[in-house]
DNA sequence: ATACTTTATGCACACGTGTGCATAAGAAAA
DNA sequence: TTTTCTTATGCACACGTGTGCATAAAGTAT
């Protein structure tokens, strides 16, 4: 039923010469005539040969071909990461398998078994949670890896790793809210992503104290849950925000954007003015936060850069480069959801001061 | 450099037989010995044998492998088309290759070719424009396709495809304006994606002229944009926007959610309340359209399902399964960004009137 | 004891491509 | 003409796995 393929075999049988001829005029062998080798080459375009990448790679032992484990395709942020991903990866003629571990540790692992058994060149992973017997293995099938954002620590040497700068990221956050004027500043947080949020409540602390602001553990609160997921992550900052308002802080650092969202609608219900009486700042910078209202300020991570970094990285390391880790540095950007702290005796804010007093009332619906 | 993987070969020694004999106990074939077959299948996991899915394919020329192409994966929509495309593909054991198009005809045609040279067991195409040439190459090389929300009319019957109903989709978003007591309804489409524009037209039109409203050409702008970015449509929806509120429009269904978000942008700016002085309708319910203010009402296509929809047909198709195309009902997502037509006299809703008459104070920052 | 069936295994080839080595053909040198 | 060198080509094997067929071993029926 499906059509038969032709082979280097069927062109050397019309050409009247050996298969091993075919091969060497298609890739060029200046061992061939060159008349042989534009025949050859003529031939193949008239019959529509197409190689056979699989016999290609059973033979040189090389796939030209990386896996690539993801979180969450859906997610938008690694939607963005992909795209770097494949967009270098498909430069240098490699393709790129693509598959989702829905956060989970035992489906990565036999993803990259599956990856293994097709013979990858190389392993990219996204925000991955190494665990020892997965480094273990990985270390066993010595397959070069790259990872994206890890979550886990990396001391071994055959592991490499591209990151955004959590902790400097979280500076660039608390630096500019301190600039504006806050001292009571929150941190709202994840347990679902421990390392970077480890990192960023690191930065923040640090900020914090490097301004010789004490550290108050009820500023901080962490959502517990469970697999990272968009609409989770919004759920959470509604719901965790409350804690650090009664803690009375006039700012909000989140450990992602989708976890401001959450507060800004938790401030909504109250009636809270974002950003006359809170000032809220993400993380990651996805498309959304241009959007929403107020628009958020957020700390930019370059995704599709962080893409095209690890690849390079990878490709690097298959060809027996030298290579190093990269630590990309995030950037700040100014939305609308941030301003200058209102000072407690308002005189002359009046405009802004004004929000205070109603902040119980603005409340009907639900 | 790089470990020797261990092979049936090398088992075959360690166990004393031949390869043979090592392949079939590893399949599981009764021609085998219990006791043979379990003790090689003990000493393959001692060794550490994985099975070489490339030399597999070779001989079995099967890879259970799909190439998917994508317009853009950093699209949240596509996002989640793959997530269901790669869900049921690795329940079926299959792996995915993934490859961008930038929705440039060129560069999927060569993507196809790469998946081609690769010998995927079948393709899937998400909202492809398909030219001749590309169709009569696709034809050519017989590799099992199905189209996903494809731009082009298709008559062969070698092409497959699952699409989510456009006319439909639009019929409904227009019966709700409909409902909702507007009778100057506007449509903004765009140029980039022709074909479900086309149908989002056609279905706006068939269900106006169904109520015996007349087609009114200045009530329809279409959008002539490149490459179909995120950023661009918000843009065009902010551009095009005025042209249908000169036109007196009280309504507006859009070709998609971003450019409903330009509109809304461009409400914004010139102090028009939504919904109370102008209702809008999006399409494709991505996950951003509930965290903007107000919430866009919309029309919901299963983008999830529509992918586990395209991988069931295909797999079918490669299992020679009798398949059929589907057409799957989009859904009106009933949020914020509409609201009943203020009737001109307007004596019995003055909750909703009053908002009439400060149309133009609203308006502060720029 | 012989003939026939059943069971378990190996041999050899195939899948399509790349490449070291031998060699035939042709050219150049003696 | 013979020898040597160069150039172009084919032979044969390799990559790792699956499978039709032959066959040895063991069991069963005559």
């Amino acid at each position: 039923m499906r059509r038969q393929e032709v082979s280097i075999e069927d062109i050397a049988r019309v050409a009247g010469v050996s298969h091993s001829t075919v091969s060497r005029a298609l890739r060029g062998s200046t061992l061939i005539s060159v008349d042989v080798r534009a025949r050859i080459q003529q031939l193949a375009g008239e019959m529509g040969y197409t190689p056979n990448a699989v016999a290609q790679s059973l033979q040189t032992r090389r796939t030209s071909t990386i896996g690539l484990v993801v979180t969450s395709i859906a997610d938008p942020f690694l939607g963005d990461v992909a795209k770097g991903v494949e967009e270098v990866a498909r430069e240098a003629g490699f393709s790129v398998f693509l598959s989702d571990s829905h956060n989970d540790s035992d489906q990565e692992m036999a993803i990259i078994e599956t990856f293994h058994r097709r013979r990858v060149d190389g392993i990219l992973a996204t925000s991955s949670r190494i665990t020892s017997e997965y480094r273990k293995r990985l270390k066993h099938i010595r397959v070069p890896t790259v990872l994206i954002n890890g979550q886990a620590e990396l001391q071994d040497d055959f592991l490499h790793w591209v990151s955004v700068d959590d902790q400097a990221g979280a500076q660039l956050a608390v630096e500019h809210l301190l600039q504006l004027g806050h001292r009571s500043i929150g941190y709202l947080g994840v347990s679902s992503r421990p390392r970077s949020n480890q990192q960023r409540l690191q930065g923040y602390r640090c900020t914090l104290e490097a301004t010789g602001i004490l550290f108050h553990s009820e500023w901080v609160a962490i959502a517990s849950g469970g697999e990272a997921s968009y609409e989770e992550d919004v759920a959470a900052g509604e719901a965790v925000f409350p804690r650090l308002l009664d803690a009375g802080v006039t700012a909000v650092f989140c450990y992602n954007d989708m976890i401001a969202i959450g507060v800004l609608r938790a401030c909504q219900e109250r009636g809270i003015a974002v950003p006359e009486q809170l000032s809220i700042v993400g993380y990651d910078d996805i498309r959304m936060t241009s959007y929403v209202t107020p628009a958020l300020t957020t700390i930019h991570q370059p995704k599709v850069e962080l893409g095209r970094m690890a690849a390079h990285v990878l490709l690097d390391l298959l060809e027996n480069r030298p290579v190093q880790n990269h630590l990309l540095p995030p950037e700040l950007v100014l939305r609308g959801s941030t301003a200058p702290l209102v000072p407690v005796a308002c005189h002359e804010k009046d405009a802004l001061g004004c929000h205070c007093e109603r902040r119980e009332e603005s409340q009907a619906d639900t």
